[in-house]
DNA sequence: CTAATTTAGTAGTCGTAACTACTAAATTTA
DNA sequence: TAAATTTAGTAGTTACGACTACTAAATTAG
């Protein structure tokens, strides 16, 4: 039988990518099921998070500029961006500088929203790293050291 | 302006959470740019290693025990080994004890394929845990201990 | 042994996520 | 300043990933 041919090959428990994989997808799925009770994905919440932090730091908030602070892919954040308009958590208006850009504003009830949201967000963490909590920095520092 | 109303908020990067999705985002980009070179997706890789594994472990496996193992829901587990049969990779043969069952054979193809993409995989991830890989114990230790 | 329940798999939906390809506007540079 | 290049955003494709809903077969229970 072919499955019979060995070649080295670890046991996926044994990989740290594939434990790195299985750990953010069980994460991902406890938050989107949370944030689901209120209508809201993982992806719109941080993209909105994100508008939320960019427009504290500038006047004004492109798409790209959006885009670029997630770390998400133009394409993608245009769809969902489109989505939050139509659900009224924010609103895209044509910059007056650029006409090819868009700027976003977000709403009062996105604000709203945005705030229930983050608790529930928090509270999904604070359950999900209890085990890791003593070691949070070590886990951290090893994370940022793995980004790029 | 709603913006400027505080409300206690960490940025992403101070975030355990967000840091665990944005590098395991970063690591599965790079597996699947790499493993794309040769026809495969790193879900489809995946399942294919779990039926290689499970291949030597037991004498027939479903579909249904390859989606316990792999941690993935067997409607999409479905989909991707019917994407995998037409690849030729491996074949869905009609259980003879339980004719609701597939028994799931790789095939010849489908082992050489995975012997490939396996040497793949190894590169991507030693490149990407190399800044890790002093304290790769520890790193493999805080992610076993977020598992269920 | 029949009825109720569970199990294995498929079909189809929604929302990313990574693409290619495109339009139109802004910017650079020759 | 006209031409080449870059930039901001949209449209559409493929492939998960998590669902609901369904069929049919196996198992359990009364």
């Amino acid at each position: 039988m072919d499955t019979e041919k060995v070649f080295s090959y670890k046991e996926p428990e044994e990989n740290s990518g594939y434990l790195l994989w299985q750990v953010t997808m069980q994460w991902q799925l406890n938050m989107n099921r949370a944030l689901g009770k209120m209508g809201l994905t993982l992806t719109q919440f941080s993209l909105m998070a994100g508008l939320y932090w960019l427009s504290q730091k500038q006047q004004t908030v492109t798409q790209q500029q959006l885009a670029d602070y997630a770390n998400t892919d133009k394409m993608m954040t245009s769809k969902v961006l489109i989505t939050l308009e139509k659900k009224q958590f924010l609103e895209r208006v044509k910059d007056p500088d650029d006409s090819r850009a868009k700027q976003l504003k977000i709403t009062k009830k996105g604000t709203q929203t945005l705030k229930e949201a983050y608790q529930i967000v928090k509270q999904v963490d604070d359950v999900f790293f209890k085990n890791v909590f003593k070691d949070k920095t070590v886990f951290d520092d090893l994370l940022t050291r793995l980004i790029k």
